[in-house]
Parts: C-alpha cells; sequence; structure tokens
RNA sequence: GUCGCUAUAGCUCAGCUGGAUAGAGCGACCGCCUCCUAAGCGGUAGGCCGGAGGUUCAAAUCCUCUUAGCGACGCCA
C-alpha cells in the first residue's frame, strides 16, 4: 500500500512533467496552512529561476493539468507560486477504508531488515535504580520497539555494569567492614558460602559510601582500584563477592525494569566479554595499532579533519586492568561473533558522545566493526528538576526509581478516586498504567538528545498533551464502542467507510493518513518523539469529532456503520503508537 | 584553553531536508455537563524565534561572528 503523499505525488509530478518541466519538482508536503488546504507543491517556486518564467505561471500550467483529476476536490496556483491541494472527500474516505482494512494501516517495514543490538538500560549491579536510569530505559524500549515494527530483528541488551571499579570499591569496603569473611583470606581453599554475606539493602549503602570516601582518600582509592584490578586476574575470593553481588542485584533491577514495561532480550555483563580481551589486544599489538603511552597500551584515532582535540582510546590501562573501552570494543566483538549484528544503537548520555566517537573510531580503524556494521549513538540530556538542575530529592538525595514510580502511581490513584466510582483494587492497577504513560509520554515527548524538566506536579495534573490524555481518549473510544457493541451489534464485520460529513470527521480521517511517514521518521531518526506529537494530533482531532457528533444516537446508518468503522480505526492506531512508546491503556479510568 | 550542545509566549516544549499569518500544553481570563467518560470541548490575551551580519524570490530553519547557559576533554563508567 502505497503512502498517501507518494500517490498525490504521482499526479503532481506527472502533471509538472507533462507541462515540460521537471518532474522532481513536484514534491508534495503536507500543508503548512491548513485552513487554505491539504497538501502543497512548493515546486513551481524553485523552478522559476531553471524557466525564467514567474512562478504563478509554472503552477498555473501545472494545475491546468490536474484541476479534472477526481483524485482532487480543488487544486490552485496561489502566488506568489504555491500549488493548494485539497483531495475529495471520496478519495480520502477510499484511503482511509483501506488503511483499515491492512493489518499496519499502510505502513510498510523496511525494505532493507537488519539485525539491531540496542544497548540501553546501563545499570550496574550494587547501584539501585535511579532516576538517571530513567531515560535511557524507556527511550531504549521506545526505539527498540519502533525498529522490530519496522521488521527488524531486534535485540535489547541491558549491558550490565559488573566490572568496573565499583565493585573494587565494594569489595574494599566489604573487607574494612568484615575483614574475618573468608573471602578475604588468600589461603582459603575451601567452598565459599552459597549465601550472600550482605542484603539489596546493605549494597546500597555500601558502594555510595565507599564511593564517596575514595574521593577524599586517595589511598582507599588505590586499594579500590587494586582490588579491581585482582578480581580482574582472577582472584578467586574476590570472584566469589563479585557473583554474590550479580546475584543480589540482578533480581533487584529486573523488578524494577519490569515496573516500567521494560524488558530485555539479553542481560549480558561487561565482564562476559572480557574472554575477548586478550585476543583483542592483541591484534591490536600485532596490527600495529596500540601502542604504549604514559604506561597504558592506547590506539590513536585522531583524524585529519579533525578539528577537535581527540585523545587516544585507552585499550588497557597502565596497571593493565581494562576500562570501559576495552569492554565497549569487546562488546562489538562479541557482538558480531554472537549475532551478527548489522547495527548496534547504544542509547547513552549524551555526554558520554566522546568516548563512543573514540570507540566507534578505534573499532573501525582496527577492523573490529566492518564499514557495514552501523554504530550509531543515541545520546539522551539529562533528566533535570523544576530548578533546571539535575533531578534530587528534597533534602538533595538521589531518588530511585522505585520511589518515582510509586509515587506518581499514588498521585494517580488519588486523583481516580477523587472523580471516580471505582473498587480499590481496579483503581490501583489503572493508576499503575495511567502513571506509566504519565511517565514514559514525559519523557517521550521530549526530543532525546535535549536535557528536559521532571516536573512531578505537572505531569501528575494529566491535563492537555500528556500521556493520560492520550489514554482517556482512548478509553473514550473503547467506551462508545463498548456501548454500540452492547445493543447487539458485532464488532468483527468490516465496515463501509463512507466520505466524511463534516470538517471534524474531515480533519481526524487527515491525522490519521499521517500514520505510515510518521512512524518511517521516528524509525530513521530514531524519534519516538515524533509518535507523541501524531498520537496527541490525532487524540486531538478524535475528542473534538467526538464532542461534535453523537455517535451512538447517529440514526443514519450508513453513517454510523462509518463512524464505528473510523473509531475502530482510531483506537487500533492509537493503540498501535502507545506501545511502540512502550504504554498501554486500560479499559476504563 | 579546545570542541560540542542549547537559546522560540510568563512556564514547559514542538516546528529546523528554507516557503504563505511561527504552533501546542500549562498558567491567566471568558464560555460549555437533563446528551456516548468535563482527565473533555470552544474562545480571548500573550512572540523583533538570544543579538548582529550574510546567502536567497523567500530564513526560527542555511553560513559567519557574537552573548549567555550547560557539557565533554587518557587511566570513573
Amino acid at each position: 500500500m502505497k503512502k498517501i503523499i507518494e500517490l498525490i505525488e504521482e499526479q503532481v509530478k506527472a502533471a509538472f512533467e507533462k507541462a515540460g518541466y521537471d518532474g522532481a519538482l513536484g514534491a508534495v508536503n503536507i500543508s503548512n496552512r491548513p485552513d487554505l488546504c491539504q497538501y502543497q507543491c512548493n515546486g513551481a517556486m524553485a523552478a522559476a529561476k531553471k524557466y525564467h518564467k514567474a512562478p504563478v505561471v509554472i503552477a498555473g500550467d501545472v494545475v491546468e493539468l490536474l484541476k479534472d483529476n477526481i483524485i482532487f476536490e480543488s487544486v490552485e496556483a496561489v502566488p506568489p507560486g504555491f500549488i493548494n491541494i485539497i483531495l475529495s472527500p471520496s478519495y480520502i474516505a477510499g484511503y482511509i477504508q483501506s488503511m483499515s482494512e491492512d493489518g499496519r494501516f499502510g505502513c510498510k517495514e523496511t525494505e532493507n531488515k537488519k539485525t539491531i543490538v540496542i544497548d540501553y538500560g546501563g545499570p550496574n549491579v550494587a547501584k539501585p535504580l535511579h532516576v538517571g536510569h530513567l531515560r535511557s530505559a524507556i527511550i531504549g524500549e521506545s526505539i527498540k520497539r519502533i525498529a522490530r515494527y519496522m521488521g527488524n530483528n531486534v535485540i535489547g541488551d541491558v549491558h550490565l555494569g559488573d566490572w568496573g571499579l565499583q565493585i573494587g570499591l565494594i569489595i574494599t569496603e566489604l573487607k574494612k567492614r568484615k575483614p574475618e569473611l573468608a573471602y578475604f583470606d588468600d589461603g582459603f581453599d575451601g567452598e565459599y558460602p552459597a549465601e550472600a554475606p550482605f542484603t539489596m539493602g546493605e549494597l546500597e549503602e555500601i558502594y555510595p559510601y565507599a564511593s564517596g570516601y575514595s574521593k577524599e582518600h586517595p589511598e582507599y582509592l588505590e586499594a579500590a582500584q587494586q582490588a579491581t584490578a585482582d578480581l580482574q586476574s582472577g582472584n578467586r575470593g574476590y570472584n566469589a563477592l563479585w557473583k554474590h553481588i550479580i546475584d543480589v542485584s540482578v533480581a533487584d533491577i529486573k523488578k524494577n525494569y519490569k515496573k516500567l514495561n521494560v524488558e530485555f532480550e539479553l542481560w549480558k555483563k561487561e565482564s562476559d566479554v572480557q574472554q575477548y580481551i586478550p585476543d583483542m589486544v592483541k591484534m591490536m599489538k600485532d596490527g600495529g595499532y596500540a601502542y604504549e603511552s604514559e604506561g597504558a597500551l592506547v590506539v590513536d584515532v585522531k583524524e585529519d579533519t579533525d578539528t577537535k582535540e581527540m585523545p587516544p582510546c585507552m585499550v588497557l590501562k597502565s596497571n593493565g586492568a581494562t576500562n570501559y573501552e576495552t569492554t565497549d570494543l569487546a562488546t562489538i566483538i562479541e557482538r558480531k561473533k554472537l549475532f551478527k549484528a548489522d547495527e548496534i544503537i547504544y542509547v547513552v548520555d549524551k555526554r558520554q558522545s566522546l568516548h563512543f566517537e573514540q570507540v566507534f573510531r578505534c573499532s573501525r580503524k582496527t577492523g573490529i566493526a566492518d564499514d557495514n556494521t552501523g554504530l550509531t549513538f543515541v545520546g539522551f540530556g539529562t533528566m533535570n528538576g523544576k530548578d533546571g538542575k539535575p533531578f534530587k530529592t528534597r533534602d538533595g538525595g538521589v531518588l530511585r526509581l522505585e520511589t518515582l514510580i510509586s509515587d506518581i502511581n499514588e498521585a494517580v490513584y488519588k486523583r481516580i478516586m477523587e472523580n471516580r466510582d471505582m473498587d480499590e483494587n481496579e483503581a490501583r492497577g489503572i493508576a499503575e498504567k495511567v502513571g506509566l504513560s504519565a511517565i514514559k509520554y514525559g519523557d517521550l515527548s521530549n526530543q532525546a538528545s535535549k536535557d528536559y524538566i521532571f516536573d512531578v506536579d505537572r505531569f501528575t495534573s494529566f491535563e492537555g498533551n500528556t500521556g493520560p490524555y492520550i489514554l482517556y481518549s482512548i478509553v473514550r473510544i473503547k467506551s462508545v464502542l463498548a456501548k454500540y457493541a452492547e445493543s447487539g451489534n458485532s464488532m468483527d464485520s468490516a465496515r463501509k467507510i463512507i466520505s466524511p460529513a463534516n470538517k471534524r470527521e474531515t480533519d481526524l480521517m487527515l491525522s490519521l493518513l499521517k500514520y505510515s511517514d510518521i512512524i518511517e521518521q521516528a524509525y530513521n531518526d530514531n524519534a519516538p518523539h515524533k509518535i507523541c506529537q501524531f498520537v496527541y494530533e490525532v487524540a486531538d482531532a478524535f475528542n473534538g469529532f467526538y464532542h461534535e457528533n453523537r455517535i451512538i444516537a447517529q440514526e443514519d446508518m450508513a453513517r454510523k456503520e462509518s463512524w464505528i468503522g473510523l473509531l475502530v480505526l482510531v483506537k487500533n492506531i492509537l493503540e498501535q503508537c502507545i506501545d511502540l512508546l512502550g504504554f498501554e491503556a486500560p479499559e476504563h479510568m
């Protein structure tokens, strides 16, 4: 099924050619003046110079060839040279009909299907998920769903941070607190206990403490770095401790992602790729890429065209330990090897852009990633509080994800109980869905790369352009459809969509026509916010339509059937879209 | 210091492959529930698109300069 714009363009381009102009000038866009027309072509103005003719004359020539075309209600040439197009209502209705008969509403899968690994989430073990993890999870999940919807084989990898200094810090602190543990006894050669010597709660307290302490005590930091290196070079006791840390953490992390409706296909860890590192390092040395600098092993990634400083990519630290550059490089090796990834998308804080630039360049230079392997960095901005500074709790601490979610859900729950007469359990369930939509839509409706302000008051007020507004619109449709079904009508039968009866209905249909274009754009640009915009536009158009047309009470049966068919399509499209955004609508709210 | 990002209504944000009068939401003010969910709908007010040049028939959008804020800049991840 072709996109509506393509269909219009075919006509307009043909007209340009027939009139003796370059067909490429017949590009058509959605009108930026909806009061004047639905679609427009600006090619005549671009053509003026080339053909030494006034733009209006060119536009006039083209319009002359188009105006009797049945798919248009009107085509006009308007000074200085716009071609304004309005589609015939029956043509719109026909296209809407075919959208409703197509399971994908006219959106084709991409022709170039790929295996894509999406690296998002990125939590560290031993640290609770906090608001800093929110954006990666939300944006990554949506990008993943969009790419999958477009027909790609997409694998989401949480890429757990389990191999860096944070583990060394915890080990060092544990050693300080409980030196008697067998893990710290070098002479111990028995079985270590199966039970972890700490709880998740303790871990959560130990890490920030150790991290803070190390910043003020260099010798402590050094001990932690040494512990990290020892762990990485196989210290038996440390490895046993490390396994405990992972086990305790992962269970907690999974629980939290589940609340966000975020799921990973892969639970890979940084440590999993350690096995590739020796060969990788050897390859880099043998290939003449890596050399020693200030005690560390590095690969130059400067390019002649660089206008900025580009530090070398560090493959091994001066103490021989690996760092996150090493791990990220080895991870590319693994993803190529295990999944034959055609593309890897990193959904990471944008402050890491230099790091990834180095890693990407290094992997290309050394052949880890060939030219056909896409390496894409989707950097997102910081989530700030109302004051414009990084989001903190009232007392300045880090807000845990769990707390944030339950605070929002509580606010939604109260809101429901104020306005609706509802069973408590049902209300709690709805509050979870509505709360999640508030958080996710609030995030995704901003451009990912920009910082944004997370305003709890605004997000829980649910008025205007918010997730709950979208859900509310869907619920309204469901409610109408349920009423319709109650009076004995079947919901399965196909319905004939007839020409729109009024402006509201036309506007609603026009908004739906954008679907395939929007999804494609969101996919190509890794831009879920475009879907948010679209979804809002459709919901807004629906609410306008709903307000002015009594659907159930409609007596003209052909009209009523058409409306029901239209509502089913609106609902299906909205639900598909919010699924791509990563949330869902309840039956009532 | 070098490089990058950002700057649009009181607030929060869209728009940026150049097009006709720069759009939403919130907040403010005014209306609309005997009628399918008022978490809704309609309306009014609110802008020299940070500033200055330039390119173009046409600039919020492209280029240069400039101001302000934020960020990154080898052994944290």
